[in-house]
DNA sequence: TATATCTCCTGCGGGC
DNA sequence: TGCCCGCAGGAGATAT
């Protein structure tokens, strides 16, 4: 499932294969990847002929190219199932190609999604604390690995919440990026279960949790992401393979690699969540 | 206002 | 073999 490491790496690619490239045509082959672009499938075909890419960038899980001579941002969200592949167009078209766009290098640039919980849309560009973010990205918090994260403010945030701490990682406008499967390890590596209350928790535990976070994420990212199968790959259809070096997501019943305990799976937020009970004991009390 | 839950979607795998 | 159901989960919408 792509997360910050996955987007980004993502990114790195669309950087070095579509960065000046010129978008010649664009064709929608399914209205729901476009569903965001309010104005329709053809308002987003007509806008983005002609645009050149001069920029590729990323909070989160967003990442955008800057097109110009519109000025304006391509917003693009992976979902759970979207790829972005740089494909010659003699490769015969993906059972879920959802957009196709003919580049003048000779290249398609293409948007795969099986879920279809990803899409396109364009969005002009605003300044949000001396950053230029697309409008949709405007409410996305930074992210981890974002050299102007500061640890502190999201610690100060935390501890005015009152909700469970795997939520509050989960929630892309308090700390972006963060998806089940790194808030699972990063819990796991701060010891502590995702059910602890945000506002209890000391302000060192918060810090060693955002910077687990960002830890086992640049781990990831050096390792080209996770992939558990072909839903998550690089803009060549090539996997990662940080899921070798998981901890404890996918791991139930498997000995914790720190104290041997079986880890556990438990269902939170309508997903499953892994941890160490021994490693990671309950809160005593739970809310209801 | 803050927090919690629901909904969208498709393909795979297990059970019968 | 074929059908049904649960599961996977990001994020906006809706409910509490």
């Amino acid at each position: 499932m792509p997360e910050l490491p996955e987007v980004e790496v993502v990114r790195r690619g669309l950087h070095e294969h579509v960065l000046g490239a010129t978008i010649e045509s664009v064709q929608v082959l399914h209205p729901r990847a476009v569903r965001r672009h309010e104005p329709g499938p053809r308002d987003l075909a007509l806008q983005l002929t002609g645009q050149t890419v001069a920029a590729v960038q990323r909070r989160g899980k967003y990442l955008w190219l800057v097109l110009e001579p519109a000025d304006v941002a391509l917003v693009v969200h992976l979902g759970m199932s979207g790829q972005m592949l740089v494909q010659p167009p003699s490769v015969p078209d993906e059972k879920h190609l959802r957009i196709r766009a003919v580049l003048d290098n000779g290249a398609d640039l293409r948007f795969v999604d099986q879920r279809t919980f990803g899409g396109w849309a364009l969005a002009p560009l605003v300044e949000i604390d001396g950053d230029l973010l697309p409008v949709p990205v405007s409410h996305i918090a930074r992210d981890p690995m974002d050299p102007r994260f500061d640890a502190d403010a999201v610690v100060n945030i935390l501890r005015g919440k009152h909700t469970e701490i795997k939520r509050a990682l989960l929630d892309q406008t308090v700390v972006s990026g963060v998806g089940n499967i790194y808030a699972d390890e990063s819990l796991w590596r701060a010891e502590l279960h995702g059910n602890r209350i945000t506002d209890t928790l000391s302000r060192p535990k918060l810090r060693a949790v955002l910077a687990a976070a960002r830890e086992v994420m640049g781990e990831a990212l050096a390792q080209g992401g996770t992939s558990f199968d072909a839903l998550y790959v690089n803009v060549n259809g090539e996997s990662g393979y940080f899921d070798r070096s998981l901890d404890v997501y996918g791991q139930e019943n498997r000995p914790c690699s720190r104290c041997g305990a079986a880890i556990r799976r438990e269902k939170f937020m309508n997903r499953s969540s892994y941890s160490c009970p021994r490693c990671q004991p309950r809160p005593r009390v739970r809310r209801a």
